[in-house]
DNA sequence: AGATAACGTGAATGATAATTCACGAGTTGC
DNA sequence: GCAACTCGTGAATTATCATTCACGTTATCT
């Protein structure tokens, strides 16, 4: 059931996991609390089954923009806007990616982070170590902290247009408008990051 | 009353603020619920409370590394070696730190990110303005934006060195032992750093 | 010592919300 | 038409705490 998926990914994305209230997920999805419990065991597991669904999504849209072969400069200028767009787009997914960094998904933290990390790790580390061998890169350290690293700022970036906390922080260190103003920001992201690959 | 304050930062960093329970903070701390409630208004209120005293003492031990006048290289190397140890030696601050970022604590967030973002960016901002003025940067960027990204790159690390998430996550980047050998990824990320700064 | 106040206690209360299940309503097959 | 079955309903059940408060215990003062 489509609408149930979407009405808990809001919902949790809204309180968290623990605050969002199975019956007001029923309500949005306009359908009776018993039906979640027809196709999920529990909270727990439906919450899991809508992380995974908003990461699926959120790796389809990545997906095509890391496959592009070739110049490497194209392919981060790419995903650092695929990035930001879809943040604002779908702020939803990221708050819930967010929130199983939290507490109250301890339980889930290794598994889920397999799952999640695996793939990027391992294109990020390939990106880098390709644009090494062919000297397009000045930084000479392990490509895999490189990986780590660039990962890094670019799950800052998505937080920092999509989760309350991050948002606000964002706007201290970098003045009100930045919110509304996504592109520039990208723009100065890929200069950093350029002037680290040495591009 | 201190062995109560740390009692809840403890659970707090081990369960979250809403799966936290009073009486087993008031079990840990060997005192009855009742007396929490004869400090503290409510539990959000006790909560606040065990946050702003995890920040103060990580603002204390940030206060004098960043303080040290001087060589900027110095200072950031400095910097990253206190922030690992510090987040070895006392994770559940930087669990707090990471659980204000999550849903739960949506009301707060604005507040919060006020209180602890604002030094922090004001000092790095400082801190690489002078360093470009001085010639000793490569990069020419806005240098709030590159407190930004600077601390973005710290909080992460902070994180991947307390949270169980993050660090999970950052065995599957950069292999597990890197869990033991803290040191190591503080060099690298100090060489990383570098780079970036043209040191 | 006795009075008074300050401090602490933890069982009782109440609210919230997850989960269940006895019961329709609609659908399919004969 | 009527079983048999699927799908959905939402009031009732239940568990879990946060919070309170009537009651001890200890400390202070005269």
């Amino acid at each position: 059931m489509q609408r149930l998926m979407e009405a808990g990914i809001e919902e949790f994305a809204e309180y968290g996991l623990d605050r969002a209230a199975m019956s007001r997920i029923a309500d949005r999805a306009k359908v009776s609390v018993g039906v979640i419990y027809k196709y999920y065991e529990d909270k727990d597991d439906f919450f899991l089954a809508c992380v995974q669904h908003s990461l699926k999504l959120l790796e389809n849209a990545m997906e095509q923009v890391i496959v592009m072969e070739g110049n490497l400069e194209n392919c981060i200028e790419n995903l650092v806007h695929t990035l930001i767009r879809e943040a604002k787009e779908h702020p939803a997914y990221y708050v819930l990616y967010n929130e199983i960094t939290s507490g109250s998904c301890k339980k889930y933290a290794k598994e889920l982070a397999k799952q999640i990390e695996s793939s990027a790790s391992k294109v990020y580390e390939e990106l880098f170590r390709k644009a090494q061998e062919e000297g397009r890169m000045a930084y000479q350290g392990d490509s895999k902290m490189m990986a780590f690293f660039f990962d890094n700022l670019l799950m800052m970036l998505q937080f920092s247009f999509s989760c309350q906390y991050y948002k606000e922080r964002m706007k201290i260190f970098c003045g009100d408008e930045v919110e509304h103003h996504p592109e520039e920001m990208g723009e100065v992201f890929i200069g950093f990051v350029k002037t680290v690959l040495g591009v």
